[in-house]
DNA sequence: AATAATCAATTACATACGTAAACGGTTAAT
DNA sequence: ATTAACCGTTTACGTATGTAATTGATTATT
């Protein structure tokens, strides 16, 4: 089953370090999100039921561990979009954030160097 | 308000051609998606509240044109997801899609192309 | 004129989602 | 032993979504 926004907000806490426990989760997401309480045990429950969350007993609280792996989830919604709006392919999207001028130095070098890279294993 | 996924699908009818009936739409995602009538003027009747389509009387029927542009659509899309996975960054999402095999040699043909035009129209 | 066909608009209903309050059991403090 | 605190689980509730059936109005047919 599909991993919703607000459920994914929880999951990044998770990515970026684990395990946790809801308070530590809360207190990261809370204010930022305007969260109280509930709402993230309510989010950690669904994560749990969805299986994208692993949860163990220590002493009297829980500590949440990830099962999805963010990259897997990356990848899912990644390829969607691709899939959707872009008939899979990626040099069109590039094209569509190019000309939304989306585009900064970095990233132009940085395409360079992967461009640079692919072609020298090439062979 | 946003529009969901099987709004879009309706819209990407009109995207490709407008005006349209209910009835040619129907005709063309029914069988696809294997929607029934009631599923597409649900759809389209969601995307008039939204004003994301202009419904123009044409004798009995009614003839939908898309308001929301396509490109208007894909960026919002587009920018979310960059935003929400890459930082906002461009090149980190081309690496991933890179990293999973998904960039064909055509993509690799045409990015090349691309970086040579910026490289260009730099001066 | 009465009836049938055609459409769009309204209503329906189950599930998901965002957001949280209430409940219950276990541990800790008095 | 009671009572209080803590923390997860259950329940709640309004809106969105997917998917349609029903209704109602207008036009066409008999």
């Amino acid at each position: 089953m599909a991993i919703s926004e607000a459920e994914a907000v929880v999951m990044d806490v998770l990515w970026r370090a684990a395990p946790r426990t809801a308070e530590e989760i809360l207190a990261e997401v809370g204010p930022a999100q305007g969260w109280q309480e509930g709402t993230v045990k309510s989010l950690l429950n669904r994560l749990l039921r969805k299986e994208a969350v692993h949860a163990e007993r220590d002493g009297r609280r829980y500590l949440y561990t990830p099962l999805l792996a963010r990259e897997q989830y990356v990848q899912q919604e990644s390829k969607g979009l691709l899939d959707r709006l872009f008939g899979g392919r990626v040099a069109p999207l590039v094209v569509h954030f190019s000309e939304q001028r989306k585009l900064s130095k970095k990233d132009i070098a940085e395409l360079r160097k992967l461009l640079k890279e692919l072609d020298d294993e090439q062979h």
